[in-house]
RNA sequence: GCGGGCGUGGUGGAACGGUAGACACGCUGGAUUUAGGUUCCAGUGGCGCAAGCCAUGGGGGUUCGAGUCCCUCCGCCCGCACCA
């Protein structure tokens, strides 16, 4: 093979005229057919055990039916960071699956007429061959739709486990129900107490639901987060919140009136047990049991706990409301204090899903119970000194006293600090039997019934004598009809003529098939783990999750910080308490993406215009004048903001790598900025990131007539060639840097100045050794480069080396010479007092004596120095000199 | 309201507490080209003829030295929110 190069570049051959283009449209689909031939990005379900693993994955998309920006960085990050470990030794795993269930393939169905399952794979066809134009250095073989029978047949398996380990529940739960549509509404789906999609008033109904108990692991999964640490902060932020721990109390009330039905008791919690003797009355949830117990004797209370319920579950509602109240007559005694009763309100501020749904009021201690107690007339009686006052002469406005402080006006309490007082009174309840410490979660047990054809049907039965009973093993899958009608509004599983009717499992006798489906969290929360094994009779094979969970690196974005994470971080757990697994968290480092912007546009009657529709011209004063393409209609640029199809400001990949090619776009997104922010994306941008793309390839293709074969010596003296190899071994150690830190930004600005340092040598082209150094930095060009633009670094180092088996993808990442990285001179910055007065060029190993003797000879440092004798001198190597006088 | 983040040229952004503005976009001038969304060269934070001075949202502090650390104010962004 070395004869052959050799031979080959001995030939003499002119250097042409005009250099040929760098023809993306040809060599891209080249280049990922060789790829593919290669079977360059298998691996096996089972790495073999000295393997170093490395499982990358982006968040499986939509398929909505087309990739849209978002995709396109988010699939690039993902990658880059692919085929950079694949080049740093490890095997890597990158698979690419669809989250194919959801609302819009019914949608479809139903404005449309195509069948939900038709729309979905023509649309992942559509969007596979999209990614594939891409160059992604994905493992197709693994790929699968949650919509696949062989998948979720396999999540009503794990349905039925997490059953038996007694992590489902049914239970009774209030939902947002949109009447038109016939269906529950997630909280996202109401707007303005809506519905989103029918946009009828949206009303608050008592259904029973399909739970996973979530909430069981409500401690772990917090504990958890600090050891997750290459998590960012603010998503593991915002989990905490989620989950919400509050320590406190519940103390139970016992109602003074004893006809009232139920235990003649009222349990509340609160994180404030110490200020119990600050209590002017008890408020409940419309929702609460008490509530009711009113309403039926008193038709104001009626009134008035209906009125709540249709105020509906907006937030934006809610913040605007005001705090109201009803007082239900009913009283409650105090738990220390023999004889004293407090009124029972229904407040419109107490949430039914918090707590206990009922509360009791401090006005003095809490600044809600005070706007409230103020509005009512209700007592306020200051419990918690703060420091320095004076206890008899302490007294509260509007506004209640929330930090720590003495406790006074409370019995057995007084004199201690708020801590110690809530310790003090949790014994004393514990003591008497009316109440205990507990820890109260913010965090509710998952929701995952949907009234829904497209998705996961739920694999239980309901049978008149044996209720909920599991669909026997040997049963699965529980196959969604092909045949269902969606000219009826409401879910085609529960009118579906024959579906639903079988026999119990149990007795045999007539019964139903479950008609709700998971909501579609459920199939995103164990896809990661079925790709280790997509073709397995069982879930997920235990030596294969074993070998590559955790996933190393998980890139999405922001969006999914809370839900989808926190789904998955759940279901793994569960799948270990079920003996899928045996990781605890699926993804060691979480990487979440900034989102694709664009100008958006308005043509003169306020229509949204798409990118494509606008053309540019300069104004005398430098400023843009945008107008309609092939018009003068005058045109409004507007802000840049998140792309969206309603504002049209919207780029669409294909079109963009149509005409400029999959590495000029891969090149763009990464080099615009940080990946964690937001980016905007620029035709300017992008033409300048294909510019770079043709000099790659100019720098590259001119040099190869003139190089020497591969293997040929590097001169050793130092000069022009030198030099260029300490550029290239310098930009190794940059690029490797960059990459490591996520700071992809930073690895193209170092593969800028390198390809201007390689174009600066060509003047010196005929120096000692200069061939060797160009051909080394040309071809360490494409290696570091590859990641981001894979196809070009191919075609690169392909034309450096003719004929040569190798591909830039299976190649190993190059290794920076220590020697190199050395340099002969260093450049010290010459401070005099901190302020920059000259700098000088010193040999490196210079003596610190020597360095201040240079520093101090310059003609600005003499200047600055202004004849004063220097008092202090500080050197940092290879940085700076400063002198202070 | 609570929590978090961020303010650097015309723009996106670089910068282990150590020469602020790397790199790119844009712009200006020039060259080449029949042409250019081509290529090449030069310039491009502000003020100043220059020496130089001033500059990382404002103010203060720590330090030999601060874009970076601390305090404070202002502005923007994000998350959560009658959470008891």
């Amino acid at each position: 093979m070395n004869d052959q190069t050799q031979e080959r570049a001995a030939q003499p051959s002119a250097a042409p005229a005009t250099l040929a283009r760098y023809d993306f449209a040809a060599a891209e689909p080249r280049w990922q057919a060789e790829w593919d031939r290669r079977a360059c990005f298998a691996v096996p379900d089972v790495p073999p055990p000295d393997s170093k693993k490395y499982y990358v994955l982006e968040m499986f998309p939509y398929p909505s039916g087309k990739i849209h920006m978002g995709h396109v960085r988010n699939y690039t990050l993902g990658d880059v960071v692919a085929r950079y470990k694949r080049a740093r030794g490890h095997l890597v795993m990158h698979p690419m699956g669809w989250d194919a269930f959801g609302l819009p393939a019914e949608n479809a169905a139903r404005e449309r007429g195509i069948h939900p399952g038709k729309w979905t794979y023509d649309n992942i066809a559509n969007m596979r061959a999209e990614l594939q134009r891409m160059g992604l250095s994905l493992e197709w073989a693994r790929e699968f739709a949650t919509c696949d029978v062989g998948y979720y047949g396999k999540q009503q398996k794990l349905f039925l486990d997490f059953w038996k380990a007694g992590l489902v529940e049914r239970k009774e739960s209030w939902v947002n129900w949109d009447p038109v549509d016939g269906t529950v509404l997630a909280n996202e789906q109401v707007i303005e107490g809506r519905g989103w999609r029918s946009g009828a008033l949206v009303e608050k109904k008592k259904l029973s639901q399909w739970f996973l108990s979530i909430t069981k692991y409500a401690p772990e999964l917090l504990e958890a987060l600090d050891g997750l640490d290459r998590w960012p902060d603010r998503v593991k932020l915002m989990q905490s919140n989620w989950i919400g721990r509050s320590e406190g109390a519940r103390v139970r009330f016992r109602l003074t009136d004893s006809k009232v039905a139920g235990t003649g008791e009222v349990e509340v919690f609160t994180t404030r047990p110490d200020t119990l003797f600050g209590m002017s009355f008890l408020a409940v949830a419309a929702e609460h049991p008490l509530a009711a117990a009113a309403a039926s004797r008193d038709p104001h209370a009626a009134e008035f706990v209906a009125e709540c319920r249709r105020m509906g579950t907006s937030e934006a509602v809610i913040e605007q409301a005001e705090k109201r109240g009803y007082d239900t007559g009913f009283r409650v005694a105090h738990p220390f204090l023999e004889g004293v009763s407090f009124p029972v309100w229904i407040a419109n501020f107490v949430l039914m899903e918090y707590g206990t749904g009922a509360i009791f009021g401090c006005p003095g201690h809490d600044q809600r119970d005070m706007e409230f107690a103020r509005k009512y007339g209700l007592t306020v009686l200051p419990v918690v000194l703060p420091p320095g006052e004076d206890p008899a002469r302490f007294t509260l406005g509007d506004v209640a006293y929330t930090d720590d402080g003495t406790i006074f006006n409370s019995g057995f309490l007084d004199g201690l600090d708020v801590p110690a007082a809530k310790r003090r009174v949790i014994e004393e309840l514990e003591k008497t039997g009316q109440g205990t410490g507990v820890v109260n979660w913010r965090l509710r047990d998952w929701g995952i019934s949907r009234q829904r054809y497209w998705g996961c049907p739920i694999p239980v039965i309901h049978c008149e004598a044996c209720g909920a009973v599991p669909v026997p093993e040997e049963q699965l899958p529980v196959v969604l009809p092909e045949d269902v009608d969606f000219s009826r509004p409401g879910n085609p599983l529960d009118h579906h003529p024959g579906w639903k009717h079988v026999a119990c499992p149990q007795c045999g006798s007539p019964a139903r098939r479950e008609t709700d489906t998971c909501d579609t969290f459920v199939d995103s929360s164990w896809y990661f783990a079925r790709f280790c094994s997509p073709g397995a009779a069982e879930p997920v094979t235990r030596p294969a999750v074993d070998a590559w969970l955790p996933v190393d690196q998980y890139i999405g974005g922001i969006e999914h910080a809370i839900l989808h994470l926190l789904y998955s971080r759940f279901f793994t757990r569960a799948m270990k308490a079920t003996g899928h697994l045996s990781v605890e968290e699926p993804f060691a480092g979480l990487f979440t993406q900034g989102m694709v912007q664009h100008e958006s546009y308005k043509g003169a009657d306020g229509r949204w215009l798409y990118p494509e529709e606008v053309e540019f011209s300069a104004a005398a004063d430098g400023s843009r004048i945008a107008t309609v393409k092939g018009s003068n209609e005058a045109v409004t640029i507007g802000r840049v903001e998140a792309m969206s199809k309603s504002k049209r400001n919207t780029v669409d990949p294909g079109a963009i790598i149509g005409r400029y090619g999959a590495d000029t776009a891969r090149w763009f997104i990464l080099s615009d900025n940080p990946p964690d922010r937001d980016m905007e994306w620029t035709e300017s941008g992008v033409a300048g990131a294909f510019r770079f793309t043709q000099r790659l390839w100019r720098l590259a293709s001119g040099a190869v007539a003139g190089l020497p074969p591969a293997g040929a010596p590097f001169a050793e003296a130092a000069g022009p060639a030198r030099k260029l190899r300490q550029a290239t071994h310098r930009t190794i150690a940059a690029v490797t840097e960059a990459l490591e830190g996520f700071a992809f930004n930073v690895a193209v600005a170092r593969i800028h100045e390198f390809a201007n340092a390689i174009g600066e040598a060509e003047g010196q082209a005929g120096a000692e050794g200069m061939g060797a150094a160009r051909r080394e930095a040309l071809e360490t060009l494409a290696r570091l480069a590859a990641p981001m633009m894979p196809h070009l670094a191919e075609e690169v180092f392909a034309a450096l080396n003719p004929g040569a088996a190798a591909l830039v993808a299976q190649m190993p990442w190059p290794e920076a010479d220590p020697e190199l990285l050395k340099a002969e001179t260093l450049t010290l910055a010459v401070q005099v007092l901190g302020k920059l007065r000259a700098t000088i060029e010193v040999p490196v190993g210079e003596s610190e004596e020597r360095i201040f003797a240079l520093a101090e000879a310059e003609e600005n440092v003499q200047r600055a120095l202004g004849g004063k004798p220097v008092k202090k001198r500080i050197h940092v190597p290879g940085r700076v000199v400063n002198l202070v006088v």
